[in-house]
RNA sequence: GCCGGUUUAGCUCAGUCGGUAGAGCAACUGAUUUGUAAUCAGUAGGUCGCGGGUUCGACUCCUGCAACCGGCACCA
């Protein structure tokens, strides 16, 4: 006999070989109705599995948060069924649970289209009305292979191929159809429910790997309830309202267009809100001991082919070539400019280490399948340093610059930070030893990040070719996450340069070199702020912080009297005196997202008083001028100069 | 770069079977002096992304290119 005990701790004994849906119809047979799987000592299990061992037993029913990849991964095999069902010499391949869905990839000679969606779409529910058991058996590998490559199915055939010869694996059946799969499963298609959908097609390359074939894939989304399908798609509903290219448009911050493919036109408003960004990195770089340089934008070739940008990348610069043949380059980076001024004037170990930092305008040439927005382009700014260090000193750098980002991220409400350990990739310059010591650096950090509570993870061969990395990813206020920071440990370029300093010893030493930027692009952070805040900026970053607006022309003179007070105050502010009825006024400056309206009429004009109303609130406050202006000027301080 | 889709007025979008274009909002003009998310009326605005082709005739069909959108790959 083994023994099943289950969460409120009751044990009892069953035969070996018992399933989990014998036990649950042993207790009751509603139980054993609503229950669509179970934990075996915590894992995810069928519940037709047999246990034939002492376990902790916990039955999952459909509306389980647990069963919600279930239902997930059901579907994505009813998918698969569908599509095959419908389209003949359709090849499965995989289809996993991703976050908020599933998709399947399939090989067609003509990929699906989203008219193909609909028709699928039904054909599933058919399947799922069918309500057939999902039945597991377990295969030999190759009766496994056999079956597939009879079927024609050769991406499958390849996927077994992978797996040890003598090895079992599970089919799962439903009905008459069947797939290679890991489950566990529910019980029979008809779980699946009613919610869910079919998002969109898309290419994606068999295995990740672009010189492999292109697959046609199929994303969807299942939940357990059509109430939480309904919250989801309104979810996206929303985050497409924070779309920065939209928001960025709607606002008048910048526009892009066809002769400047990913190059930003910076419109006025979108560019103070760009320099107020610049103005306090330059503030906090200033306090944090790093002296502001700039570099030349273009180049010489020689210049490249010692860093090794010429070798390692060069498909991803602009390159140009002078009359008298001389190749150059813009710069994708800024860090062998740095180099080249650290090298200007001989430098004593006393020196370090020396911070160089430069709001640095890089050119890459981005695929064209990558632009987005002001998120990815070809042309940004970046808040690049350079600290030219000992060994000896690079923990102390880069708990430094750790302590710098953490608090800057803070002043725009980004308290969720991961940081990411990136080691050596394959194409690289410099030693083994090199990258070991470089690696070891930067594990030691991030062993020290750790152990003060930040979250940390490891991405191996993900580093830049000059050196290891730690990634400063951000959560905004939807829960995406962007990479922005990094730190970089780099053994490589200074000696590349012959760049060194006088040591205590007399001798000439090569200096480390730590990379790193906070923001990162600053076109970047200026997408990830809009989205965070929905457009909604706090005072001290939006570029128009006031519209005095009038109700009637009587009404002219005071509104002219607030908005020069204000301007003393050094608040951006901007009037309307139209001839427009109030509720028009305030609805035109909400949408484009005007974060304080300051209405005056006759009543405000005779009693030196404002009408206050703030950007997403329907309330409408009434305060003394004077009071205020004070507390909007005080609200608009930005958050390091702010001394209460 | 790859797969699929899209491109018509400043914005959002109609446009049938091939007969050289239409709405709403915005803009402009006039009237309205208005109390917290759209006052009324009028006017103007288009090389239908760009280039070839088919046709008596192309926004419409074919074709090349570009940009953009959704993914994939990429993100040094």
């Amino acid at each position: 006999m083994i023994h099943v005990t289950f969460p409120d701790g009751a044990s009892r004994p069953f035969e070996p070989g018992v399933s989990g849906l014998d036990i649950a119809k042993s207790i009751s047979p509603s139980l054993a109705k609503r229950t669509v799987a179970m934990t075996l000592d915590g894992a995810l299990a069928d519940l037709a599995a047999p246990i034939d061992r002492d376990v902790k037993l916990e039955f999952v029913g459909r509306d389980d948060p647990r069963a919600l990849e279930l239902i997930r991964h059901d579907a994505a095999h009813v998918l698969a069924e569908a599509a095959q069902e419908l389209f003949p010499g359709t090849q499965v391949t995989i289809g996993p649970v991703i976050e908020n869905g599933f998709y399947y990839d399939f090989y067609r000679e003509t990929p699906f289209t989203v008219e193909d969606l609909p028709v699928i779409e039904k054909k599933m529910r058919e399947i799922i009305a069918r309500d057939r058991p999902i039945v597991k058996e377990v295969w030999s590998r190759d009766q496994a292979l056999d079956f597939f490559e009879k079927k024609g199915e050769a991406f499958k055939g390849e996927l077994i191929d992978a797996i040890p010869a003598g090895e079992n694996l599970n089919i799962y059946k439903q009905g008459d159809w069947l797939d290679l799969c890991r489950g566990p499963h529910m019980p029979s298609t008809g779980k699946i429910g009613a919610a869910f959908k079919l998002m969109k097609v898309a290419g994606a390359y068999w295995r990740g790997d672009h010189n492999r074939p292109m697959l046609s894939r199929i994303y969807g989304t299942a939940f357990a309830t059509k109430e939480d399908l309904d919250a989801y798609l309104h979810r996206l509903e929303e985050a497409e309202r924070r779309d920065h290219r939209r928001l960025g448009r709607e606002m008048g911050l910048f526009h892009f267009q066809e002769e400047g493919p990913g190059a930003v036109f910076w419109h006025a408003k979108g560019w103070t809100l760009f320099q107020t960004l610049v103005s306090y990195m330059r503030r906090r770089q200033k306090a944090g001991g790093y002296q502001e340089v700039n570099t030349p934008q273009v180049l010489d070739r020689a210049l490249w082919e010692t860093s090794g940008h010429w070798q390692t990348y060069r498909e991803h610069m602009f390159l140009t070539k002078t009359e008298d043949e001389r190749t150059f380059a813009l710069k994708p980076m800024n860090c062998p400019g740095h180099v080249l001024l650290f090298k200007n004037g001989l430098k004593s170990y006393r020196d370090l280490p020396v911070k160089i930092a430069e709001f640095g305008i890089v050119h890459r040439y981005e695929p064209s399948g990558a632009l987005h927005g002001v998120m990815r382009v070809r042309a940004f700014t970046q808040d690049d340093a350079h600290i030219f260090c000992s060994e000896d000193q690079i923990m102390r750098e880069a708990l430094e610059i750790n302590d710098l980002i953490l608090s800057i991220y803070g002043d725009f409400g980004f308290d969720d930070v991961v940081v990411k350990l990136s080691t050596r990739p394959e194409k690289r310059v410099g030693s083994d030893e090199a990258w070991d010591k470089a690696e070891a650096a930067l594990g030691k950090v991030l062993e020290e990040l750790a152990r003060r509570g930040l979250k940390t993870s490891v991405q191996p061969g993900e580093g830049a070719f000059y050196g290891p990395k730690l990634e400063y990813t951000l959560r905004d206020a939807i829960g995406r996450e962007w990479q922005c920071g990094t730190t970089q440990v780099d053994f490589n370029l200074p000696g590349r340069f012959g760049a060194f300093y006088i040591g205590a010893d007399s001798e000439k030493k090569t200096p480390v070199m730590v990379h790193r930027a906070m923001f990162g692009s600053l076109e970047r952070f200026t997408g990830i702020l809009i989205e965070h805040y929905a457009g909604h900026l706090p005072l001290w970053l939006s570029p128009t912080q006031i519209v005095v607006c009038t109700i009637t022309q009587e009404a002219d003179d005071y509104a002219h009297e607030i908005a020069a007070s204000a301007r003393k105050l050094g608040l951006s502010v901007d009037m309307d005196l139209r001839n427009e009825k109030i509720s028009y006024k305030v609805r035109e400056h909400s949408l484009a997202k005007v974060p304080v309206l300051l209405i005056a009429g006759k009543k405000e004009a005779a009693e030196r008083l404002v009408s206050i109303r703030r950007l997403g609130s329907q309330e409408q406050g009434s305060a003394k001028l004077d009071e205020a202006l004070a507390a909007l000027a005080h609200e608009a301080t930005p958050p390091d100069l702010k001394t209460a």
